[in-house]
DNA sequence: CGATCATGATACCGAAAAGGTATGGATTTA
DNA sequence: TAAATCCATACCTTTTCGGTATCATGATCG
């Protein structure tokens, strides 16, 4: 049966159209390469280089089959080398579920270095509510998911990326408003906004610990799912809210975020499936260690 | 070394994902698949197929090579296959030269044909005057030309494939003008406008024989190089012509063509070098045969 | 929990194929 | 006409391939 060694007999005796330096250039005797020419073209049942007392030449068909021969044999050894790559992860596909606030914090640097260093990874990032992301990574939707860390979960391995502070935000109007920095006891009666314990759990304990911890429960007037959402609240004089520091970002004009004495803190963790085999995992898992500082 | 085989192998084993069904599909025993798939994971140095007790699963290098490979399989049967149809003459590129006469005459037809039968072929078709056609096929520029008889060519096969009738171009006011035919005596005292003798000598000996069978020697007024250019000089009453019957088509509504009797004629022919071995060659002469009547 | 089954790996053998050396035949060159 | 060039062929050795028999490892089932 026609091969793929053949190919690459027939197209260096066609860049030669000499036997004998074809063989040499091919580490192989003269021979060997006229029987395999031979057996190439009784297989393809067809005549590819005509032989000549001075010189050799390619018939129509040969040099046809020269073309296409060549464009096989680049693709064979491109194959060979894709599969190298994939396994190194450096060619293939990773997939990243990550919640909202990743947005504002470590997913665009870590994003830019990843894509600069593997660029042949086809990168897929979705945005995706924080409570929905564990069980997408464990259904295997996602090769890794940012989030705030859940604690330990089975079949999970989890790594902390970074450690964000909260801090309060208040309306123009209100008394804090001038503040350079906060305490628990400023926040003590101030009717809170808050995320729901369902959607971004980890915020929200975040605020009861850090008011339990000098002494009182929080009290929550409005729940809302999105920070955005509790932004605007704020900005419409609704309450106040602990919010991690990043949303200043989306703070509008009216709304201020005054730092907090031994602020709480929230961290964003990576989690993956340590039964997942991408390889494009492990890269990204080795990346997104130095941009934990 | 890794060869088109072993990839043949693994697209098996990865479309049924067991050592056992992929080896009676290859109509092979289990024992050598595993080991070929063994040897093409060692070349490559990378795994392509994870083992498991109930089923194997790709690993992503494994499914990353399977599109591949898929693909390099594809690309290589199809330089197999074109390498015959090519020694078919159904794939390929095929040169034809012709005289403007042709155009008017055989070309349409015969391209059509042709086209039409091989559709693979890149037919290339090219306009030449008359008297260099020959060279040029003699120096392989063109896989067959189409002219009008050069009588015996050294070098070169000639075969008629259409015989073309002359017949008289009259300008509107001309004494002949309203005529159904003429004869040899008409013409006698006629200045005639004539092809020079190196463009399409083949006409103009037709012509000078015409008249010299009659007993007379034509008088040439004019010469000139393109067929047009007489039928332009004939409708500006400069002279009178004999051209060929198809030449009728390109004449201005001042011109009329009279039938001659017995009419002198001019004969088509493809000449070839019957050392060009493009097959496609073969296939045009041998369509090139039921078109001659 | 042990027997059985399913699945792939390994050991070993004979057949097929590949490459090497020596040489022949045809054609060109000196 | 002798020498040289070039590819094909003959023959041998080594390598590779596929087949059979068997083993190791988990899964399945009574």
């Amino acid at each position: 049966m026609i091969d793929i060694r053949q190919m690459r007999y027939f197209v260096t005796l066609a860049e030669t159209l000499h036997f004998g330096r074809a063989a040499e250039r091919l580490h192989l005797s003269q021979p060997p390469l006229s029987r395999q020419i031979a057996a190439l073209e009784k297989d393809l049942g067809v005549r590819l280089i005509e032989r000549h007392s001075r010189q050799a030449t390619l018939t129509h068909a040969g040099s046809r089959f020269l073309q296409d021969a060549r464009a096989v044999i680049a693709s064979f050894d491109e194959a060979c080398r894709n599969a190298k790559a994939a396994d190194r992860g450096e060619l293939g596909e990773l997939s990243i579920g990550f919640m909202m606030h990743a947005a504002y914090t470590v997913l665009p640097g870590l994003a830019r270095g990843y894509i600069a260093a593997y660029p042949e990874i086809d990168l897929k990032l979705r945005e995706v509510v924080p409570h929905a992301l564990i069980g997408e990574v464990l259904a295997g939707r996602f090769d890794a998911g940012i989030l705030f860390s859940p604690g330990a979960v089975r079949g999970l391995e989890i790594r902390p990326i970074y450690q964000e502070r909260l801090c309060l935000a208040v309306y123009g109007s209100h008394r804090l408003a001038g503040r350079n920095s906060a305490g628990p006891e400023d926040i003590k009666d101030e009717p809170l906004i808050a995320t729901s314990a369902d959607s971004a759990s980890m915020i929200r304990k975040a605020v009861e610990d850090y008011c339990r911890d000098a002494g009182f429960e929080p009290t929550i007037r409005l729940q809302a799912q999105l920070q955005n959402t509790i932004i605007n609240l704020v900005a419409e004089g609704l309450g106040i809210a602990l919010v991690p520091e990043s949303m200043r970002r989306l703070a509008l004009p009216s709304v201020s975020c005054i730092s907090l004495a031994d602020a709480p803190s929230v961290e964003h963790v990576l989690a993956w499936r340590p039964t997942n085999l991408n390889p494009a995992l492990k890269n990204f898992l080795a990346m997104s260690l130095p941009a934990r500082a």
